[in-house]
DNA sequence: GTGAAAGCGCTAACAT
DNA sequence: ATGTTAGCGCTTTCAC
């Protein structure tokens, strides 16, 4: 079907230049025992022929790859990208390169055999340590590093960023109750994922710390998109006694409640306080407080901490917690929720 | 510094099976003449061992390695993480697994080097294909298959889908000049791609063809963010002819827009038309006009026609041509110039 | 400073 | 139906 290989090899560049392979190779590691004429003798035919490594062979006889493998549970998840990002500039830092390997619908197949598979596949063929996003599983054979981020376990028996979710939902409750708020909404992200779980729990905690009962209208069920932000912030605003605030699980729910507020003539903050988790989405000029987690920040200390790792260097911790930070987005300041509620009596 | 392998391979698991490690290849890779009973031994060892082969060895003896290579210039790209989206979806359909190269910093290094380097190292070790977004090339030394998405070059020799720059910005002006627009407002993208001039492009063509002189104060330069797209509109707006619609290079710069539009208490659609360029962010809620150009479809199809290639088949054609769809995502119907144009004399 | 040769783990003839 | 064996392209001792 396709002809025989003509890919170009270090035989080739070897007998072109009239030297041994092993040579050749002792050039392509930057080895120092080479003379320098035959040094750029051998350049000169590598770049004339065209000549690259080739990838396979080079991984499997050298212990040192200088590839780090990122597994994603699934691309369209805006988290994961975001933490792709920072992976990418730590790796743009280093003298690794980067090789990411999606487990595609991660629904379809079994997830936890899944990571597995990915990760023996990285680890013992082409890379040298493998960064994982948010896995399911706590135990993984394989004996090259793993850092791992955002995990699902709480206590994973190897290196990892754990994500801010907890603390993060508290920061921004704490906020909205320092304005004064009473009646906070809230709006869930993907129920069966951790980290929505997390921030729900943050929201009651922090509720129950204030000594506010729960009100179990207050809390809706998205799902992380703009299109749920708008159904739940409806249907929050709409209930006999709304909230004067509301509390959306990401910044893409918050951008739906921001709509509606649009849509309802309701100017934020004035009217009504939203505070959005993450900042994935640009949201400076909407006027919204974001609860950062710095996700990126996330990838980019996860890469670290697995290149250490790799490099027979021991961590600190083997934990990283990640911090999160309030940013007022609005160019005007909060209005308390006196103010606040005495326009929700107008709406 | 590491102990040494302890990684299990074919050899081990043929070994303890008490089989030779060619009958356990045959199982691996699904040839059936197996004895069933051989196979089941087979099966069970693998999993008690938890082998997973190796793919650098694998890739190095086989020819079909089932994977495929995606190239990206950068992974901060809003553009590149779409097509990837959509290459991911293809991936999942098929028997194939993506691997996923970013050269990183692409303004560090030199970019076609670069390009040739991640294609060559993906094609002739670990991938039988390689999709590459937004190359600068228009060679590779390659025998594998390519497809590229957006190539900067016109006619490149290898497999390409195209975007529809040009001719959406052309859909994207002639909505409004159909709408009664006489001055419209432009936002460049970053003016260092070819995406950005081919959307300038459209934008002066279409004012040319409906014989409306250019007024160069209209033309704004931006980058593709939020950020400028705020800027720009500030500065359109102030104009003392300020323009009835604007048409922004992208939907970030779309949303700058917007803001602008909320602060000077400018209604979208009624007292400014305001068209923007792909659907990346969901901004279904906004009101905006868009002009889709499909960008995870692009990956899709480039991803079908790369395992086409693979596969030995034809492609009815070298070069797809994507699609461009106006999406008007307001409820409200656009109001015609004329009511925009007396509102925006309150302005 | 350079070359010869031994594999890394696997697949694919070729045997049996 | 299964085993034997020869490499794939490369790095790495160990010679010289």
């Amino acid at each position: 079907m396709r002809k025989k290989r003509r890919t170009v090899t270090i035989q080739d560049v070897a007998k072109i230049a009239g030297i041994s392979v092993s040579t050749v190779s002792r050039v392509l590691n930057g080895k120092t025992d080479v003379a320098s004429e035959t040094q750029d003798r051998i350049l000169s035919v590598i770049k004339d022929l065209g000549y690259t490594t080739n990838l396979a062979a080079k991984s499997m006889r050298s212990f040192r790859k200088d590839i780090v493998g990122l597994i994603m549970p699934d691309i369209a998840y805006p988290f994961a990208i975001e933490v792709m990002k920072g992976v990418n500039r730590a790796i743009a830092e280093s003298e690794f390169d980067l090789l990411v390997y999606t487990t595609g619908d991660v629904r379809k197949s079994g997830r936890a055999s899944h990571e597995q598979k990915y990760v023996s596949l990285l680890n013992n063929s082409i890379a040298d340590g493998v960064i994982i996003v948010a896995p399911v599983t706590d135990k993984f054979s394989t004996d090259a590093p793993i850092v791992s981020i955002d995990p699902l376990m709480r206590d994973p028996n190897y290196a990892a960023v754990h994500a801010t979710n907890y603390q993060g939902a508290l920061d921004a409750m704490n906020y909205l109750l320092g304005l004064g708020h009473q009646r906070i909404g809230f709006i869930t992200g993907r129920v069966e994922l951790e980290s929505s779980a997390r921030r729900l729990k943050g929201y009651r905690d922090a509720l129950k710390k204030a000594g506010i009962s729960i009100d179990e209208q207050l809390i809706t069920v998205g799902d992380y998109t703009a299109e749920t932000g708008v159904q739940c912030a409806r249907e929050l605003l709409s209930l006999k006694h709304p909230p004067t605030a509301i509390f959306a699980s990401n910044d893409q729910t918050a951008m739906g409640v921001y709509q509606v507020a649009q849509e309802m003539r309701l100017r934020i903050p004035e009217d009504l306080s939203v505070v959005g988790f993450d900042n994935i989405v640009e949201s400076k000029y909407m006027g919204l407080t974001t609860v950062d987690q710095f996700i990126s920040e996330m990838g980019f200390v996860a890469t670290q901490m697995l290149i250490k790792l790799i490099n027979g260097e021991r961590l600190e911790a083997q934990t990283y917690q990640m911090r999160t930070q309030l940013v007022i987005r609005s160019s005007c300041k909060h209005h308390s929720a006196r103010k606040t509620k005495s326009r929700m009596g107008r709406v």
